[in-house]
DNA sequence: TCACACCGAGAGAGCGCTCTCAATGGGCCT
DNA sequence: AGGCCCATTGAGAGCGCTCTCTCGGTGTGA
């Protein structure tokens, strides 16, 4: 930096300026300083810059999965399911223009100690906690660290924390209208786990609904939220209950399992049985017939987030608060 | 770190000095020591010891995904392929005992600017790459930052940097076989992108072997790593080769497509056409019947990457060095 | 013409840590 | 017993940057 200075025959403090975009530097003297800058290939230390300005540019987006006993680890889970690639775009998509870094952590309850520890050393200035399963400890771990923090979907413990979600109910409306108005009359869904609130929310909003439509009682089972757990479930539920017709799954990766299963049962879809899944994430086009499914703007809800997070970063005792999206129904083959 | 130095009746370096392990640190005052920085709950703050270390105890795992003229962004693509899932916890699990972080850093070509910058500044002390297009340019241009570097795959061109690599001809080279040995006369393949090395490589080697055991010609579709394509191009090649019995299929997730589209056909396998994959990823385990497939050592390979890395990390001057690991067959029932 | 205000640039003090170097003290050798 | 050496600890100088405070210079109004 010193070089810069003599270079542009300038103090230190001026080279400051210029690179951090102080207005009150004479346009001629900026010129020459850019100009040092670029013959000398001058790079500031991060290092440094965070030391003073106690920033670090750099938020973490913490992904943590519950660890289920499969045999899958639980990073496959997260580089499997589109959705966390749509959450990173979208968080991208609106941390850059400020010049913000996003530092991808997943984990499972094993390591969250690690992951409090990386938080607490400065390493970033907030955090976007993307976190569905309702024992994690997680949320509240962050919360007592005072750090800023964004939660991806309503907390289920009373947490004062900002957070971003769907709603959930609405969009299981949606789904249960959409097969009503086809014309279906023996509908079932098959659930997402329900110690995730999203699950819970969806099962009950499709539940709820329908009630008030004259079906008191839906053959429900709960699913997992992978591809497998979605095909294991449809063929248990048709086992039990062959006549049905109308089926609402809870995400889309169960669907398209559920359809495939159905596939081998020989049902048509959506002449036989129509099928409804939750998401539109990239797997509803991989499905056969494609996937009408609840769309979730889960890349303008990330967006939103990164948002509410860097409003809490510039204003430190700034109050949580929620914000919530509409979902809405993307009729494509499947029902 | 004041206030700890003065709880503890001692200096800020020898806080210093048991923070960092040194060993010449009398026990007892070790042990004052740390319970002062338990009862303060001291952290120290990274930015100020990176500033004179040096070191940011970070290293980035770059992802450099070619952008292809699809509808999926390559983020979607790099969250839902689980070959990137095991790159991560592979090099998660060994770079965890040293206490060093991984930043995630996606990037297509239109963004390698941002990551180029990022890396100047000192975020990361090294860099992980995975890139396997051949016309990247981001291999040369980590490697022109003279920043330490280890590689995925063989690079395209010849730049003096480290590698990890599987013994992609020997891969295929034991899918032939296998597919020989069950009594295959008509084999055929679909490759991976004919501009990423381990695609050609796996064709070439598929390719060899066979015209030594007297194929001299294979009929052969160029796919793209996708589920999608696996199906596309598996409809197209059974449209122009109606009586192929053995198919290799560059990757896991192409054979699962494959396997959709011969079901669909009406092809029983492995009774009519046994078909062998390449990655033995979760992807093979989705597949009906179970994907027989040339095991990748992926997780293994990616942390070999980590070691690699921290060694060039610890000693500059390191020469760049290669390791290739042997792949193997996992037999199941497609093939 | 003088005083005042205001704008733009420089000087210098840290930010919190590590690490070298010097100092102190105890043990051991002669 | 004296001296020397090693083992520990303390003191203090930066690491590279930002930012406040100060100062010089120019413009404006009376």
């Amino acid at each position: 930096m010193d070089q810069v200075a003599e270079a542009a025959g300038v103090s230190r403090a001026t080279v400051s300026r210029v690179i951090n975009g102080a207005p009150s530097v004479d346009a001629k003297i900026r010129e020459m300083v850019q100009r040092a800058i670029a013959d000398t290939g001058y790079v500031p230390n991060v290092a440094a810059r965070s030391l003073v300005t106690r920033r670090s540019n750099s938020v973490a987006l913490v992904i943590s999965e519950p660890d289920r006993p499969d045999n899958h680890s639980f990073l496959n889970r997260i580089f499997t399911d589109p959705y966390f690639g749509r959450i990173t775009a979208g968080a991208t998509s609106a941390l850059r223009p400020h010049d913000i870094h996003l530092v991808v952590i997943p984990t499972d309850s094993t390591d969250h100690h690690q992951v409090v520890r990386y938080l607490r050393q400065g390493h970033v200035d907030g955090v976007l906690l993307i976190s569905s399963h309702e024992q994690d400890t997680l949320p509240r771990q962050v919360h007592d660290l005072g750090i800023p923090a964004v939660v991806s979907a309503r907390p289920t413990s009373p947490i004062a924390v900002s957070y971003v979600d769907v709603d959930q109910r609405l969009g299981a409306r949606l789904a249960a209208e959409h097969l009503l108005n086809r014309g279906c009359r023996t509908l079932a869904t098959i659930s997402g786990p329900l110690d995730i609130p999203s699950g819970l929310d969806r099962l009950d909003g499709f539940r709820a609904f329908l009630s008030t439509r004259g079906f008191p009682s839906v053959p429900t089972i709960e699913g997992d939220f992978t591809r497998a757990g979605g095909e294991a479930m449809a063929r248990r539920l048709l086992a039990q209950h062959p006549n049905i017709d109308g089926l609402f799954v809870a995400n889309d990766l169960m669907a398209e399992g559920a359809l495939r299963a159905l596939q081998d049962l020989g049902r048509r879809v959506p002449d036989d049985i129509a099928v409804v899944g939750f998401d539109d994430s990239s797997a509803a086009l991989d499905c056969r017939p494609l996937l009408t499914t609840v769309r979730q703007p889960v890349e303008e809800m990330a967006a939103e987030m990164a948002e509410v997070l860097m409003a809490h970063i510039a204003t430190p005792g700034r109050l949580p608060r929620s914000v919530t999206f509409q979902p809405s129904l993307v009729i494509r083959n499947s029902a």
